[in-house]
DNA sequence: GGTCAAGCGGACTCCTCGATCCGCTTCGTC
DNA sequence: GACGAAGCGGATCGAGGAGTCCGCTTGACC
């Protein structure tokens, strides 16, 4: 992107910057994004510097790999919106989606982190966004989730799932089965009470993530 | 605790360590415990040796600080007892709880982080537990709340609530309000659906936390 | 196989942040 | 008000992390 030219990389580079991304991804995954990138460089094998050269900066490489994230995200919900049934096909984009943020700590902290220090990937997560519409509309019509939540709601509870789990060794990766469910049992129409406030809308997420609105 | 002596300190001593406390407070509501203790020492007007002086490391000022929101959670959940209708005391004790983290950027991180670091803490995370446990049984008597769930479970949907919304200025701060009232329709008895897997109990976070088993 | 730009990695710089040192100041007591 | 201990804060240290430099190596092409 920053690059000019788009001259392939030497065969050795190219294997380099794999080992990077691969490295890095773990890395992230396993500790989260404060992870030194010379502890990342050790774990691919390589020099700090063939790091730094590939990636010109930590951000860059969070970024790449966070695109990464959002990519399979998207992919998740292409692949629940094929199941036949409304409120299962909704189900299953949300535990997956729970999935791979508890999996991996370095794209749970991203999705708060990076979108406020990078309005620019605004983008990405709208693009996930637009990918679950689809399953939570199909879901509403169905008469199988309560017509009053928006997908930033639904995307928000998967966050929320993950993130009142406490990330130990010792405890079960899948806690988060838990409160999703409950959740999930206070988003059927039946259990619906009226809502206290508004839901935000992206608009608004945008512009207080500053995205600078004209005039 | 760390001092032997308890002879009282000279009086512009303990006026700057009040400074100090306050001006913490302040800091890691604000901006989360990443604040550093020279902007601590900054906002309380004194040099950054005087905060060493009164508090021998960062960890031991977050520590003070997050026995006082403790205490503040404790005596929400008293206050919230006080009500009659069991329903209403268990809805105010997680809305009172929930604002308190959204309030407090330092509180809500330390909840995890502290927690995790600091094994000895747990006694003060227990206590809130056992101050929010009667308004859960009582809720559950009364058939207001489903039975399935557990102490553990519900102070995890407040610190979920406040997760899921975005800390920006330019959104509004009750945003947690919103994702909260979708959970609580699901904590009613008759929106339950059984739970995917078993609650975690408090000696499993305990063990997991590092609270070394005899033997 | 020879050439050379591209690539490499370890040493290095710079900076931030927690924590300490030390000469000066202030409070409390007589 | 004199005195000593307690307290003060700016200067400083040391660790750790992002990012750079530079002499050596290696892959690509003839």
């Amino acid at each position: 992107m920053t690059e000019l030219s788009q001259r392939p990389l030497r065969s050795d580079a190219e294997r380099n910057r794999r080992l990077v991304l691969e490295a890095a991804a773990q890395a992230f995954a396993e500790k989260g994004l404060d992870v030194g990138m010379a502890d990342i460089a050790r774990r691919a094998g390589v020099g700090n510097a063939t790091v730094f050269r590939r990636f010109p900066s930590k951000d860059a490489l969070v970024k790449a790999i966070f695109e990464d994230r959002i990519a399979e995200a998207i992919a998740t919900a292409q692949e629940a919106a094929a199941l036949a049934d409304p409120w299962a096909a909704f189900v299953q984009c949300l535990e997956r989606y729970s999935e791979l943020q508890a999996r991996d700590r370095g794209f749970f902290e991203a999705s708060d982190q990076v979108l406020m220090e990078h309005p620019e990937l605004m983008s990405l997560h709208r693009r996930v966004l637009d990918a679950v519409d689809p399953l939570v509309e199909r879901a509403k019509q169905a008469g199988a989730l309560r017509d009053d939540v928006t997908t930033l709601d639904v995307l928000g509870l998967t966050k929320a799932a993950v993130a009142c789990v406490l990330p130990s060794p010792d405890l079960r990766a899948d806690g988060w089965r838990r409160p999703l469910a409950l959740m999930l049992d206070g988003l059927r129409p039946a259990a619906a009470t009226p809502l206290p406030i508004p839901a935000t809308s992206y608009e608004e997420v945008e512009q207080a993530m500053g995205v600078k609105a004209s005039g």
